[in-house]
DNA sequence: TTAATGCATAAAATATAGTTTATATAAAGG
DNA sequence: CCTTTATATAAACTATATTTTATGCATTAA
């Protein structure tokens, strides 16, 4: 059970309001959000760390990955999240996103390589 | 104009959601709400401080008094304290409060006091 | 005009939060 | 098995936020 200051803490850091508004997209897994962050790791699996403890985010496992998507069982949660992809600015939500993109897509070229040598499914998006 | 950002650090402390809890029963100086937290009054003044620049309060001077109350002109705040109200502990506010009226009525005592040894008007509530 | 009161602010001290670097673990591929 | 990959976690470090203590500035009362 989170207080109302562990939800407000979680939302006071420019990054995780980043990585919300990243998963606005639909599910990532922690290395497409290192990439569209272009931060190191352990960084995003900190941030990553608080929203899920703050109940903002949930995650599940693929194989070696792990998922990450916007939990929506809470309603007031979800509102403040509305809230913030409404009031984030897009200019800085758009470099993520472009980066973001550039690497899904050397992922799937990656593997569709991997797919030409031998019919693996490589990808687990 | 203040970001997404400010606003919710404004609301990721304990003592602010307390002042604001406080300041649901109408304005009040400083020195009540010093008495109310039961804090020394720099520190009240400090998230006083943070709280208006995000906007969540203003103040007014009476004479050598200065009064704060929440401050209702944006509605998104509007909304963000009426979530703080609701979701925050009625057993700790129930002490600030209990604080705060113990304090207001040992100053109409004391200036009842002043009143009967001349007319003056000493309370400026 | 002096003293007292109510409050703000600055500086120093402390506490909390975030970042980095290094390492551990678990899953999958060879 | 051994390696590689994806992620988490721990420890040390840095930055930011809060608290304390001291002081200053208005305003009012004496």
């Amino acid at each position: 059970m989170e207080t109302i200051l562990t939800i407000f803490k979680a939302l006071s850091d420019e990054t995780r309001l980043r990585i919300l508004k990243l998963l606005e997209h639909g599910e990532l897994c922690v290395c497409d959000i290192v990439a569209a962050l272009d931060m190191v790791q352990p960084k995003v699996s900190f941030h990553l760390g608080v929203l899920k403890e703050a109940g903002f985010i949930k995650d599940c496992k693929h194989g070696r990955w792990i998922h990450y998507k916007l939990d929506d069982a809470d309603m007031f949660k979800r509102s403040l999240i509305l809230s913030v992809l409404e009031r984030t600015s897009n200019a800085a939500a758009a470099e993520d996103k472009k980066r973001l993109e550039r690497f899904l897509k050397s992922k799937k070229t990656k593997t569709d390589c991997i797919n030409l040598k031998n019919t693996a499914r490589g990808n687990h998006a």
